[in-house]
DNA sequence: GCCGCTCCTGGGAGCGCTCTCAGCGATGTC
DNA sequence: GACATCGCTGAGAGCGCTCCCAGGAGCGGC
């Protein structure tokens, strides 16, 4: 590849010129080639190689209205982005899927409350053709930013504004969140346990209210003393143990609505010398890494292939983006991917 | 906001039509006004209001040769960048900063070694301004080809190839590394400990290298049955530890250069039965959120404002592109950010 | 009252590309 | 052999914007 000369970079007019070609010519080799004759594509291309030509993505943009490159949008207060490699897991495989169909990858981390309208406006400037969008909250602006700025989204986690009605129906992927919870309550109760409390995440999550509903599920007529709530922090699992403690000091298990509390709560049983899992047996849910393996003793808990997650929404919405370029292919439906149960040292 | 009417978004043209003026007088106040008198400024700016005009960033791109957007280039092997909030944090900082100067964020994770030809074909593309990159080994390719592409671009962490004669002394961004693994062994040393030994972590990154030249800096002529490789890994901590212990059984602290190896090596500490910090102390490097206050016990180690580091690699990269465009301003140095000594229970 | 100056404004070129459409040669058909 | 057909190529328009440059309005000075 020739060093870039300061200044101008060649264009497709001299490459045309070099092989002897029209530009459209030489245009439509770069984009395939498709309809040109041997002998005419192995000269264009020569004349590329020779150049160094790379297309200008602003002109070619320009005239087609695609950008090939989608919003990936983290509205998530800066604490949670910090501790959980959840999202760094999603955006690899949202990358390594995009990069496979060359598509760029736009980051716009939402700072504060007051920050939507910078999204808004990008996202409505044309400068991607599509949005992930993640972790929405019951109030987040997100979705009706996505459809005002007419573009396609697929959210990461099941929204909880599904019945919007001019909504047609935002695809998503999520954790079978309710499943797990389900799997993680049946195990600790097939374990013998008795009084398994939860510790529940933040109610305007759905991932939170998906699991309070599988532990339900399992649990029909939980003692309302069994369930306290925190924040999917580390420090707000280690409170809600400790309240737990004190109203109901004969629990003899606790389904953590994520791996991240468990590791408060683990911390709080530890200090107060009750034994994992002999006394108090714990079940997480997310099977992080660096987390999940590395407590003391180390959690069980349910897991879920987050990088796969992050892969899957990507190719949702380049089919939706596929489909609105040409006009045909089946609509992107919502997908519950699976759980298992990831059994450790803690229950 | 009007919604977008499916089809065409309002042009410039139509702005200045509505406002009875021509398109360059609407260009200049869509550009900030000025030179243009108030009465036309406010005509255009009701009809931009009116019409919901957003500018075309292809268009605009393609005549002022500017994406304002920059790539931020992470060419690690997955599992770091999972299991490191330290990425996580530092691009908070970049996203922050660059968001106050409107600019946008293109993230390119690179994936796998035979990835480097897209990167290099993208940053040459003219799809970006400038280019932050992050964590670069011995040989790594990032250099060579932002210097190839013709882009400004500041890198997160010394980068070894300092000496490159054809470098105009690119700038980067790094942490006292030298200096707090200095901090961390003199604060051993201090306790009374005399057989101080090391993990060490991987040779082709100068963030590793540097803290064992601190560690060596304070304990001249080390005995190198003290120094263990490790890899930056909590499973390669633990392996590191377990070789230690092996070696040097009589050893009374451990200097780790960094947290996460620092959880392995007190797991396998505690499987031992060995107390900390009473037989062994133990000092990490990171002050790594979510880790090093949860091991058991919490970690003592050397904390580095990571996502004032991020802000800076973005200031500077911002400064670099600036002067490239008004042709003046001074050239951006390489900062070395302070660190500290974070004190908790492991020595 | 005229000239020269400054300050604004509009006309128009052109950024690099794609895409439509016309044209042209080669081929097939009767 | 004349004509329709097909495949390929090139000319040219135009995507939406910025910016150069010319020209007009307004004003002060003599």
């Amino acid at each position: 590849m020739p060093e870039q000369s300061p200044g101008s970079r060649p264009t497709l007019e001299a490459v045309a010129a070099r092989a002897g070609v029209s530009r459209a010519t030489a245009s439509r080799v770069v984009n395939g080639g498709d309809g040109v004759r041997k002998p005419l594509v192995d000269k264009v291309l020569k004349a590329v190689e020779e150049l160094g030509y790379i297309p200008n993505h602003a002109a070619r943009t320009l005239v087609t209205r695609r950008t090939g490159a989608v919003a990936v949008v983290i509205a998530e207060p800066e604490t949670r982005f910090f501790s959980d490699p959840f999202f760094s897991q999603q955006i690899r495989g949202i990358s390594k899927e995009l990069t496979a169909h060359d598509t760029q990858l736009v980051l716009l981390l939402v700072e504060g409350p007051g920050d939507f309208d910078r999204i808004a406006r990008y996202l409505a400037g044309g400068h991607v053709d599509g949005a992930l969008a993640f972790s929405l909250h019951t109030d987040d602006p997100v979705p009706a930013i996505t459809r005002r700025a007419g573009i396609p989204a697929v959210y990461g986690g099941r929204p909880s504004w599904t019945a919007d009605p001019g909504d047609q129906a935002v695809p998503y992927v999520d954790a079978d969140n309710r499943g797990g919870a389900r799997l993680a309550v049946q195990y600790l109760r097939d374990l013998g346990r008795e009084r398994i409390a939860h510790i529940a995440g933040p109610a305007d999550q759905t991932s939170a209210m998906d699991r309070l509903d599988g532990y339900r599920d399992v649990l029909l007529d939980v003692d309302p003393t069994l369930v306290a709530d925190g924040a999917f922090t580390v420090e707000s699992g280690a409170r809600a143990m400790a309240e737990l403690l004190e109203r109901r000091p004969d629990l003899d298990a606790v389904f953590v609505a994520n791996d991240l509390m468990a590791s408060g709560a683990l911390r709080v049983l530890r200090e107060r010398g009750i034994s994992v899992p002999e006394q108090v047996a714990l079940v997480g849910f997310d099977d992080m890494d660096s987390v999940a393996s590395e407590t003391d003793p180390p959690l069980t808990t349910v897991g879920q292939e987050i990088e796969g997650q992050g892969r899957l929404m990507a190719r949702l919405l380049l089919r939706a983006l596929d489909r609105e370029r040409t006009g045909s292919g089946d609509v992107p439906e919502s997908v519950i991917t699976p759980v298992t149960l990831v059994r450790r040292a803690s229950a």
